[in-house]
RNA sequence: CGCGGAGUGGAGCAGUUGGCAGCUCGUUGGGCUCAUAACCCAAAGGUCGCAGGUUCGAGUCCUGCCCCCGCAACCA
């Protein structure tokens, strides 16, 4: 039987600086939602990449006094290195200057043009010469260029315009039919409201003031502005258009668009027109995931408040870093980065309340049964059937969390058994047990412990596999089918030969808080 | 009257369909010793921004106001 298949994405990234942490969550949300499913059984295509074209690049190529296809080489290569060193588990990466994707932006683009989507007409706007660059009415900051505090002029250029208003009915249509196509609701509401409902305006595609871009075949002075060449991509990578659409076949319609908050109305409402627009089916649904800001707004490198994942991975270990987002940040809301908040997380959370429970429970079968784990368990106890029925009911409720992508809240499921799980060797207090020589007590504790923990470690699998890993291992437990979504289902299915690591080994250890807000204070001003 | 949010114990946040205000950290007191000075228990601490209203009952619904943030069409 086939399984049931998973295509997600995040946006393509503009490569014009840097990735800081905000990117790096996007593309880490992602890959757990991917692991998850994967986990549990689905066929799962995750894509990432970059949207390489466009005016800014030029300029920052010219800055750094490269070609602009160089500056983009040099940034794919950077990304790439971060999400291997960050385990992102992407399938495919797709580069907007890539042949694959030009060629089928052209195919794209002729289709537009046969079917009388696209026209030409003329954009006017607030033009800064120095800046090269248009502006919005509301964009100018007190009449002025907003980037450079120069004076605009209104200009008229020629342009190729994308015929939005002949598709709006549609549109509308589709969103009271597919209420829960975007989420958080508040972002649906605020582009229908904005701009769905007063009526759209069509859409400008093409620019003729630079040429990094796609250029338009039947009108080569034109190459084409973002939108266009930008959202295309999620089918592009899978081929369409293009002589093998197999995994287009397969994969097409996105089952998740991840997308950030400031670009949702892009994939809200150009995205599903392109599609509609080329006969193709929509995406089942899109995240707008919200921002991880600063105490003071915004990450900026004027305001010195920016962090870059690297800098954290290299001290606290990527897991540290994949749990502080995922944990942190909340499904609607933004929220806040704070040196306190992350060395909080990972002393309590990570070293209290996780690590050292593995590490007292590998202790504990060491001394009391030379490593060996009871398997064979002649009393279950009452506080065995608590500790049970508790994880099972909060397992139930992690899947719920899952499914609607509170993956915070999931989280948070997990460390309710780990607490949970703490308070159980309180109390029965195995050390006592042992005293006593209460082996049969004492048999079925370590055997819940270890079992839970076992759960506990599939749980966290999506989230920090490599963790997960490292629990596994130190538990003893080798067999895949130990570590599947499946098995979280039964209590009695350890084979009789685990054999638990010698000496547990600190998942994560313990830091001087003062110590590390100063550290993190400080890399923040770098 | 542009649109969408947020305002909950010292801090950061949960509170999906209205039903005795929760969580984490911090504080105070206690317990335990298997463990990474970790773990467990208990207590103190909130008129849920303000003012009205609906209701047997509202943090949760309605109205007005205050304050904060984001979006406002081609900027990823």
């Amino acid at each position: 039987m086939e399984n049931k298949k998973f295509y997600i994405t995040t946006p393509i990234y503009y490569p014009s600086g840097k990735f800081h942490i905000g990117t790096a969550y996007a593309t880490t949300l992602a890959d757990c939602i991917k692991r998850y499913k994967a986990l549990k059984g689905y066929d799962t295509y995750f894509l990432t990449g970059l949207d390489e074209h466009g005016q800014k690049i030029q300029t920052v190529a010219e800055k750094r006094g490269l070609a602009p296809q160089d500056h983009v080489d040099e940034m794919a290569e950077a990304c790439q290195k971060l999400w291997k060193q960050m385990d992102i588990s992407y399938d495919d990466f797709i580069r907007t200057t890539e042949e694959r994707h030009e060629k089928a932006v052209d195919k794209i683009v002729e289709k537009f043009l046969a079917n009388n989507d696209i026209y030409k007409g003329e954009y006017e706007g607030w033009y800064c010469m120095p800046c090269e660059n248009y502006f919005t009415e509301t964009q100018l900051m007190d009449g002025k260029c907003p980037d450079c505090g120069r004076e605009v002029k209104l200009m008229k250029e020629e342009s190729y315009f994308f015929n939005m208003k002949k598709y709006q009915d549609w549109l509308l249509q589709f969103y009271e039919e597919n209420p829960d196509f975007i989420v958080p609701e508040s972002r649906k509401n605020e582009i229908f409201n904005n701009f769905l409902k007063p009526g759209l305006e069509d859409l400008c595609i093409s620019r003729t003031t630079f040429d990094w871009g796609i250029k338009m075949k039947n009108d080569p002075k034109h190459v084409l502005y973002v939108w266009v060449d930008a959202l295309t991509n999620y089918i592009t990578a899978l081929g369409y258009a293009s002589n093998d659409d197999a995994l287009f076949q397969k994969y097409w319609p996105a089952d998740l668009h991840i997308v950030g908050k400031e670009i949702i109305r892009f994939h809200g409402i150009y995205w599903p027109i392109f599609l509609k627009a080329l006969g193709l089916e929509m995406p089942k649904k899109i995240y707008a995931h919200s921002w991880l800001v600063m105490k003071d707004g915004k990450m900026s490198k004027s305001k010195g408040n920016v962090i870059y994942p690297e800098t954290l991975i290299e001290r606290y270990g990527l897991d540290s870093l994949k749990y502080y987002l995922l944990r942190t940040m909340q499904f609607a809301t933004d929220s806040i980065f704070t040196p306190e908040d992350f060395v909080d997380r990972y002393n309590f959370d990570l070293c209290n309340d996780l690590g050292n429970l593995l590490n007292r429970t590998i202790g504990m079968i060491n001394k009391y049964f030379a490593g060996s784990v009871p398997t064979e368990i002649s009393q279950k106890n009452a506080v065995d059937d608590e500790l049970e029925e508790f994880t099972i009911q909060e397992m139930n409720e992690f899947e719920k969390n899952m499914e609607q992508f509170f993956i915070s809240n999931a989280l948070s499921n997990v460390w309710k058994i780990i607490s949970r799980t703490n308070k159980y060797i309180d109390e029965t207090a195995p050390w006592v047990l042992a005293k006593e020589e209460n082996k049969a007590k004492l048999e079925s504790c370590m055997f819940h412990l270890v079992e839970t923990l076992r759960k506990i470690a599939i749980l966290l699998k999506p989230f920090m596999p490599e963790t997960a890993e490292k629990m596994f291992l130190q538990l003893g437990i080798k067999s895949e089918n130990l570590k599947t979504w499946d098995s979280l289902k039964s209590y009695d299915n350890l084979p009789k030969d685990i054999q638990v690591a010698e000496k547990g080994e600190a998942l994560f250890m313990r830091k001087d808080r003062q110590e590390e807000i100063e550290y993190i204070q400080d890399i923040m001003k770098k």
